[in-house]
DNA sequence: CTAGGGTTAG
């Protein structure tokens, strides 16, 4: 066989033995050492998730181009082996290489896989230096790093430097990247920046997502609506998973549980996801039996559940007091499935527990395991189910370990403060008051708001100072029928985006 | 050989 050959054979292997098959031919024919066809056979290798054999052969290469480097950095990042990646492109530099375009993308991953920014700023220096800034493809990577990294100011500064280099990748970073930040606003507003920019039949649909996440995260139910819309003119009813998927969780998110099923009953493409996030919309809107209902049903269709829906499941029965499912569930999910739990779902169950108000057999749970592994969610959970019930000795106990966890997070003391607080001992109250002021820790008031007619509307607790606040208040009492005290209530004014009133 | 979307959690 010819090196020609081989090399094309090598292109379309798909499985271990014919890629280990062409790999001996080559060693047969002693066509090895030869650059272009050992590079053929890390590619191969490389595809298929081998990177102990790629790596074998790759140390003993006599000569290596830039291909070569480039495969064994970009397919170790892809693997999530960031420390060998990082070994690979250091030898890379020790021989006096300098990356290219294919090299510099993955660098940006390993950055954030490693945790140390300084690297990808670094990085991007050597982008700037080397000239590589109007290749979208490498634009594209800096400016997801800055946004992985959080500094939405860095990447908004390299969206605007580039926008004579944009795709609709680049436009979907800026989008999703503003609504991880929590400006969904900018979101917005960058949205319709790009349907300036482009017209309707070139529209990239993996936009959509993410204007919808960032609608629905706003709370603006009509935003939400609008961009469904949008869809349905221009994609058809057929929009693929990701979008339906989008669409139920917004409308949930927004309270339209209506609008949720309608779209889970009719979309095309459905899958896990699709099930789960109907499922933990049943669960944010307090309905715990349609959840486990769905829950049996998308098993009847064949899905295997995975971490997430056993989170959103749990989580689920958990709001609506269904402590026996939940606890068949959990258990079956360990005996049926060989699931190993992890710590979300171990958080899940102290929290149906404590909300039921079996806090010592929630305690004994967190008790039973090696306390290294005890998270902060866990004993968070058991402290908020403390809260609920009153319950001041394993609610110090839950307090303190969050204390070592989490010396700085304020909504701990606050919650130790209530449990005081509700059962009137006024000496723990001033102890844990003191103790915060002791470490300077202040806590950010709790706020909640809702879009109406494209306006917010923002509440905080225990204020009156809207004019309209009587009414709100005696519409409260009206709806819950029980005595409370405005404190209880935690009735607030209505304030507009620019903080002037609204008059409803 | 390089870049983008969806699901949990208090």
């Amino acid at each position: 066989m010819s090196r020609k050959l081989l090399s094309s054979l090598l292109r379309s292997c798909t499985t271990h033995s014919t890629t280990s098959q062409c790999h001996a031919q080559t060693i047969l024919q002693s066509l090895l050492p030869n650059v272009i066809l050992e590079t053929d056979i890390l590619l191969a290798y490389t595809k298929l998730g081998l990177m102990a054999h790629a790596r074998k052969l790759f140390d003993k290469m006599p000569q290596r181009n830039m291909h070569s480097w480039n495969i064994m950095i970009a397919s170790y990042t892809h693997s999530s082996m960031y420390f060998d990646a990082v070994t690979v492109f250091q030898a890379f530099k020790q021989c006096g290489s300098l990356p290219d375009h294919y090299t510099l993308p993955p660098l940006f991953k390993i950055s954030i896989g490693i945790g140390e920014p300084c690297f990808g700023r670094m990085c991007h220096g050597l982008v700037v230096k080397l000239g590589y800034e109007e290749i979208v493809v490498v634009t594209n990577s800096v400016l997801e790093f800055y946004i992985k990294c959080g500094t939405v100011s860095q990447a908004l500064s390299v969206f605007s430097n580039h926008n004579a280099h944009r795709d609709s990748v680049t436009w979907n970073l800026m989008i999703s990247g503003f609504g991880k930040a929590g400006l969904y606003s900018d979101a917005v507003h960058c949205f319709r920046e790009m349907l300036k920019h482009q017209s309707g039949y070139e529209l990239d649909y993996m936009t959509l997502p993410s204007i919808l996440s960032a609608c629905g995260k706003e709370g603006d139910m009509l935003k939400v609506k609008e961009v469904h819309g949008f869809i349905v003119r221009n994609f058809g009813f057929h929009a693929d998973a990701p979008i339906g998927n989008a669409l139920i969780d917004n409308y949930g998110k927004c309270g339209s549980l209506k609008d949720s099923e309608n779209v889970f009953n009719t979309v095309g493409c459905v899958n896990l996801v699709t099930w789960t996030t109907m499922i933990s919309c049943y669960g944010m809107h307090g309905k715990g039996e349609e959840s486990v209902f769905l829950f049996e049903k998308m098993m009847e269709e064949g899905f295997r559940p995975n971490a997430v829906t056993l989170t959103a499941i749990l989580a689920s029965c958990s709001h609506s007091g269904l402590l026996d499912q939940g606890k068949k569930i959990f258990s079956s999910m360990i005996s049926d499935y060989g699931f190993e739990p992890t710590a979300e779902h171990y958080a899940c169950m102290v929290d149906l527990l404590g909300r039921c108000g079996y806090l010592e057999e929630a305690l004994r749970l967190l008790k039973r395991m090696k306390s290294s592994s005890v998270t902060g969610s866990m004993w968070g959970a058991l402290l908020a189910g403390c809260v609920m019930h009153k319950n001041v000795e394993i609610g110090e106990v839950a307090a303190h370990q969050l204390f070592q966890l989490e010396p700085n997070n304020t909504s701990n003391y606050v919650a130790l403060c209530g449990i005081y607080q509700s059962l009137g001992m006024a000496r723990g109250v001033s102890t844990v008051r003191a103790k915060m002021r002791g470490l300077s820790l202040v806590k950010t008031p709790g706020c909640s708001w809702i879009n109406i007619a494209g306006r917010a509307h923002k509440f905080y607790q225990g204020d009156l100072s809207h004019p309209l606040s009587h009414m709100i208040f005696q519409t409260l009492y009206v709806i819950s029928n029980t005595q409370l005290s405005t404190n209880d209530l935690g009735v607030g004014y209505l304030l507009h985006d620019d903080d002037t009133f609204v008059m409803a």
